[in-house]
DNA sequence: CATCCTTTCTGGACTAGGTCAGTTTTGATG
DNA sequence: CATCAAAACTGACCTAGTCCAGAAAGGATG
C-alpha cells in the first residue's frame, strides 16, 4: 500500500467486508468520504469505480454507492428459467415487461435468426430484478408466424414456459457468445447505470426440437450481479446413459 | 449527442471505425487528444475509458493507448487447447512460463481440489499473448503426486496435452465460472494494466476419466481481447449418437 | 390524508492546473 | 557501430474547485 488510491480502495474493503455499511447498504456520500479521507473527489471516486469494477459495490444514477449483494450464480446451459433460477437461490425474483413491438427484422436479426425473407418479428424488451434490485435488462426476438398470438399472454412470466405450454416448441439446442461491453444507451438508463459502463453481455440464439431458430435473446447483466457457472458434460463421459 | 463527453467518444468511435489509427493502432497522447477536443485530461480520459470498457480500445501502462484487435472467440467447453484454437482463428499465440512452484495447498485450493490431507501442489504461472500481444494470466494448481516431473517438461506447451501423453490423463469432465471482476496486483503487472481494472475471471476444475479432480485453472484475460462462445448439446438431442 | 412545491442532497460533468514513475528516443561517447 | 546516460514523452496520480440535473425529503396546502 503506497499511493493514496490504494490506502482509501484498502480501507474501504475491510469496511465493506466487516459490515459496517449493513445497516442501509449504503456508503456516505463522495463528498463526505472524500472529506474523511482528506482527499478530492475525484481520487476519492476512482477508488470506488475500482471497487464497482471488482464487484463489491454499485451505484445508482444520483442516489448513491451501496454494497454489492452476493452474485446470482448462472447457468446459460440448464433450462431453467430465471424465476426458478433465483427462488433455488433463496433470491425472490420479478420481472417488468418495458416494450413490446412487433416490425420487420433488421438486417442484423435476420442473419441470427437464419430468415431468408422479410419478416416480422416480435421485439420483447424486459427488465428484471432480484430482491428489488434491477440487474437484467433482456432483449427477445421471435418470429412472428412461429407464435400467433404470442403478445396476447402474460410476457412477464417465462417465455420459455410460453413456447412450451402454448406452442410445443422446447429449447433443445442454443448457442450463445457473452462479451463484456459497455452498456448501450437504453440499456444503462434501464438498469439504472451511467452511460459507458461495464455490462456482461449474452446473445443467445435458441433452436427447438426440430432444429430449427425459434428466438434470439440479448442479454445485459450488472456484471456485480452474478456470475456464470458451467458444468460441462464431456462426450466421452457416460453423459448419455439414462 | 448533448455532453462534451458524449461528442468526444463519438468522434474517436467514427475515428477508431474508419481505420485512422491503424498505421501504428496507436492513439494520440492523452495531452495531445484533449488539446485537440479543447477540453481538460480528466474528461477526456473518462472517453477514453468509456471506450476501453466497450472493448474498442486499451492501454498499456505509460504506453499509450491503443486500438483493440478483433476479439478472440473462446470456446472453454472445447478440448481444443490455447496454442490450437488461436492458429483456428488465423492469428499467433504465444506463451511464457512466469513462475513454477511446489508448494502446500493453500486453504482454499484444498477446498477446490477437494483434497482431504495437506499435500503439495504444483503451481505454474504463464503468460499468453495473441499476435504479441499479452492477453491471458493464467495460473494452474495441480496435485504433485500425481504428477511426477511434471516441472522437467516444457511447461509453455499445453498441460492438457502433457496431461495426455505422459499420465494417460484426459479431461472428461470440466466445470468452470465466469466471473467480471478488477485484476489483482500481480495479474493487472503482467498483463500491462493499471491495478484495479476490469479483467474477465474464469476458475476451471478439471475432471479425469475416472471422476478424479485433477487440477484447477485461474484464467485473467483482457477484457477486450475475447469473447465466450458456447454451444450447448441438450440432453434431448441427438448429440450422442456417432 | 394525498398532492404539490420547495429545499436539500446526490452523483454527473467539467475546468485548470501540478507531480511522479516508468518508457522511449536521442545523442554523445567509446 | 554499439553502449549508455540524459532528455523527452507517456499515463498514473493528485489538488481544488464550479455548475448541473435528477432523487429524496420536508413542509405547506387543499
Amino acid at each position: 500500500m503506497k499511493t493514496q488510491l490504494r490506502t482509501i480502495k484498502g480501507i474501504l474493503k475491510e469496511q465493506i467486508a466487516g459490515g459496517i455499511y449493513t445497516s442501509q447498504r449504503k456508503l456516505p456520500s463522495e463528498r463526505e468520504l472524500s472529506e474523511l479521507f482528506k482527499t478530492t473527489r475525484i481520487t476519492l471516486k476512482e477508488a470506488l469505480i475500482a471497487l464497482e469494477t471488482e464487484g463489491l459495490i454499485y451505484r445508482e444514477e444520483r442516489r448513491g454507492w451501496f454494497v454489492s449483494p452476493p452474485r446470482l450464480r448462472y447457468n446459460p446451459l440448464s433450462r431453467s428459467h430465471f424465476h426458478r433460477m433465483v427462488e433455488e437461490q433463496q433470491r425472490q425474483a420479478s420481472t417488468q415487461v418495458l416494450t413490446v413491438k412487433t416490425e420487420l427484422a433488421s438486417s442484423e436479426i435476420s442473419k441470427v435468426l437464419q430468415l431468408k425473407t422479410l419478416q416480422p418479428i416480435h421485439r420483447i424488451q424486459r427488465l428484471r430484478s432480484v430482491d428489488n434490485r434491477v440487474v437484467l435488462f433482456v432483449e427477445n426476438c421471435l418470429i412472428s408466424a412461429l407464435f400467433p398470438d404470442l403478445l396476447h399472454h402474460d410476457l412477464s412470466q417465462s417465455l420459455t414456459a410460453l413456447y412450451k405450454k402454448h406452442y410445443g416448441f422446447e429449447t433443445a439446442r442454443s448457442r450463445f457468445d457473452v462479451i463484456p461491453t459497455a452498456a448501450p444507451e437504453q440499456v444503462a438508463k434501464a438498469l439504472n447505470l451511467a452511460e459507458g459502463q461495464q455490462v456482461l453481455k449474452i446473445c443467445r440464439v435458441n433452436y427447438n426440437q426440430q432444429g430449427v431458430v425459434m428466438d434470439c435473446e440479448y442479454e445485459y447483466w450488472r456484471p456485480d450481479a452474478m456470475m456464470i457457472e458451467i458444468e460441462s458434460i464431456s462426450p466421452h463421459s457416460n453423459a448419455c446413459e439414462p
